[in-house]
DNA sequence: TGTACATCAGTGAACGCGCGTTCACTGATGTAC
DNA sequence: TGTACATCAGTGAACGCGCGTTCACTGATGTAC
């Protein structure tokens, strides 16, 4: 034996990371797509197009459309989280009001990674390992919840407050996404109302839990 | 003149009622369907095969799909709402914990009823006759637990608690739809638990507003 | 009672389109000897 | 330094399928005279 196996590896690892450079091209296409255009209307030629290559290749870094399309939904979710944390650190007594607001507000200025969320939530068939992805970013955000409630006292069942809390949030922005005969600014004003109601009744009703 | 016009008139309004009795028809099938089947499988074929018909002659009583399909949830929503208020007035005293768990089953229960709520509010690009008529459903159920709240003492915003708290039941619904690694019965078993504590969380954390 | 015409439910087949995915191929880069 | 071969990224075009919707037509029923 001598260096050579060494050196090999060196290469495969340098084409790996350049493999990993390329996939990210494309998850970062998908993301600024996203931004732009509901997420039921970006399509693999759509992506392509925005990557500068052909659908084709997509194929040669994601096995499917849903591979690809957690994997950008992981990347805003990492982001969001990021802001939450980042509420909580600076403010050290932030209140359930305000972090359930920020919440509800991002989510409302980045309504396709809520489609995404919600796809991925309610659609059936969706591959397992797309899946599991998934529910990786459901944990983190509910991670950062479960902080706050540990925060203003709950005790025993934290994991549960927090489920029941994000899933409030979740209700409200999908519940009143549609309702008619109001307008964007009115709907933004009437979930922000709700998200501030949520949070006091949680922040009142699950202090003794 | 002489009577004419009052004899056709009848004639008129009997072919009307027959019109109205195969409207019905074609919106018993597509319930029946649905309740088989999940939302987004349901195409106007299978509709048109389950009713005996021909797919073309649907679009004799609807103008697309949207149409009858809002249709078909109004019918669920009645039965759903039927329950519910059976409930509150046979059970003069019923917590928000019964309303809220018997709110979640039924939606368990009839799984496609959920989807498709979760369609009219969260796809856009609905025609807008058929989102007033989802929004008549909406308005149907806020008002069964408009009631509820009104008992337990919440006066200034009963309006919008029981917005929030609606929101709340179908945030447990969507988001632990698909949990990953838990079956079917652990995820109802969990969703029931959530809708407990955030039953709870509401009594007592709305009764003073 | 009969004839011409209007109305309308109903239909099978076809249209049209979107869209995820695969195919068969090219071309560049690296490896072996 | 050159040749044969393997590997793999990348591609445009095509496949395949689902599916809502429309078309062109038939046939029954009612109306007018």
């Amino acid at each position: 034996m001598h260096h050579k196996p060494d050196h090999k590896s060196t290469l495969i690892k340098l084409k790996e990371n350049e493999r990993e450079v390329r996939r990210n091209l494309i998850i970062d296409a998908s993301v600024s797509l996203f931004a732009r255009k509901p997420f039921n209307q970006v399509g693999m030629r759509d992506i392509a197009a925005e990557a500068g290559i052909s659908p084709a290749s997509i194929y040669r870094y994601f096995a499917d459309r849903d591979e690809l399309f957690v994997e950008a939904l992981y990347r805003e979710a990492k982001v969001i989280g990021k802001n939450l944390e980042k509420l909580l650190e600076e403010n050290k007594n932030a209140s359930m009001e305000k972090l359930a607001c920020d919440f509800v507000e991002y989510l409302l200025d980045h309504d396709t990674f809520f489609q995404m969320m919600s796809h991925f939530m309610i659609d059936g068939g969706i591959n397992e390992t797309s899946l599991a992805r998934f529910n990786e970013i459901e944990r983190y955000l509910l991670n950062i919840f479960d902080e706050s409630f540990a925060k203003i006292g709950v005790k025993e069942n934290v994991r549960l407050v927090s489920h029941a809390f994000f899933a409030s949030l979740n209700g409200i922005l999908i519940t009143f996404r549609n309702y008619p005969g109001r307008d964007k600014k009115e709907i933004r004003k009437h979930m922000l109302r709700l998200a501030s109601i949520t949070a006091g009744v949680f922040e009142k009703g699950a202090a003794g839990l």
